[in-house]
DNA sequence: AACACATCCTGACTGC
DNA sequence: TGCAGTCAGGATGTGT
């Protein structure tokens, strides 16, 4: 469930769940879901098992889990989660039928003593598992987004080093505008290159993108230092309405792929202008939608509303 | 440094 | 039915 409103889904929905929960085993069907845990899974393996899992915290498309180890460590670890394009987190009771490309199954006991399953299904591999130290974010400020934590927790602005490059996203309480227009004038690539780079801003996707440029009046390939100021803020703005309303439908979601933690697909009701809406009339001018090839993947877009300038 | 591209993978679906 | 080709919502490493 790849970008920041299915992950955001995902998360709220691991934190009641996981919050204060002990791991007490782990399964693993396939090691390569855990290539970005230096270590290795048996490395992974003796961190995580009896653990407790202190919170969810979001940034972007990256999860994380701060951990308190079983044995005394000085080091603040963090299970850290990411989707790739076709990763899924699902709590599960034990006696649930199995789930078709489960990578691994981390085995739980939730504060209040229930037993249960959080299966990582992953078909393409491209998400993975890992544990991480946390480092102190480079503003000082929350590590990323998460409910329900006490004020001044100790992890609360750390972020785990692998997601440390990552740029703070739209709907970051800490999230600057002023910082994002100034990295997006000085650049030269086509604005989606630039939508889509994790380090200008985070939490986009080819979806997101497509319907924030199509809400912009933009062409994909039009170079981001050619576009004013204001109408950078406009996209900025289309950006955030679109990703919060995603948000409180759950995410979007178009076939089997994309689930909650329930295993449930979010409401396909969020009406999607561009994406994938190829050969259909344009909402807003009827011109019909083209699809290019695009970084090998595709931009769908309205050739007359959105013209290259 | 900034940019463009190749690469990691599997499964579902289409059309011949 | 079988098989080849196409498509998929991401991030990273590498070369210029």
């Amino acid at each position: 469930m790849p970008e920041l409103p299915e992950v955001e889904t995902v998360r709220a929905g691991l934190a009641p769940a996981l919050t204060g929960a002990i791991v007490e085993s782990l399964d693993v069907f396939d090691t390569r879901s855990f290539k970005r845990h230096p270590g290795g899974v048996e490395d992974f393996r003796q961190t995580l098992v009896g653990s407790k899992i202190l919170g969810v915290a979001r940034r972007g498309k990256f999860l994380w889990m701060p951990i308190e180890p079983a044995t005394a460590t000085s080091h603040r670890l963090a299970l850290v989660g990411h989707l790739g394009m076709s990763g899924q987190m699902l709590l599960r009771t034990p006696a649930f039928t199995e789930d078709k490309l489960t990578r691994a199954i981390i085995h739980v006991r939730s504060d209040d003593g229930q037993p249960f399953e959080f299966r990582f299904i992953d078909q393409r591999l491209f998400g993975s598992l890992a544990i991480d130290e946390l480092v102190e974010t480079n503003d000082s400020l929350a590590g990323g987004f998460s409910d329900g934590v006490a004020e001044g927790t100790w992890w609360q602005n750390l972020i785990p080093a692998s997601a440390a490059h990552i740029s703070r996203d739209p709907l970051d309480p800490n999230f600057s505008e002023t910082t994002v227009l100034a990295k997006v004038a000085k650049k030269h690539s086509g604005i989606k290159r630039v939508l889509l780079d994790q380090q200008t801003i985070s939490g986009i996707g080819n979806i997101y993108a497509d319907e924030a440029l199509w809400a912009s009046k933009l062409h994909y390939d039009q170079p981001a230092d050619s576009i004013g100021n204001a109408k950078m803020r406009e996209l900025l703005s289309n950006v955030k309405e679109i990703l919060s309303k995603a948000v409180l439908q759950g995410g979007t979601s178009f076939d089997e792929q994309y689930k909650n933690v329930n295993g449930e697909s979010g409401y396909f009701a969020v009406s999607l202008n561009a994406y994938g809406m190829t050969g259909t009339a344009c909402k807003r001018c009827s011109t019909e939608i083209k699809r290019e090839s695009w970084m090998n993947r595709g931009s769908h877009f309205c050739p007359k509303c959105q013209k290259l300038r």
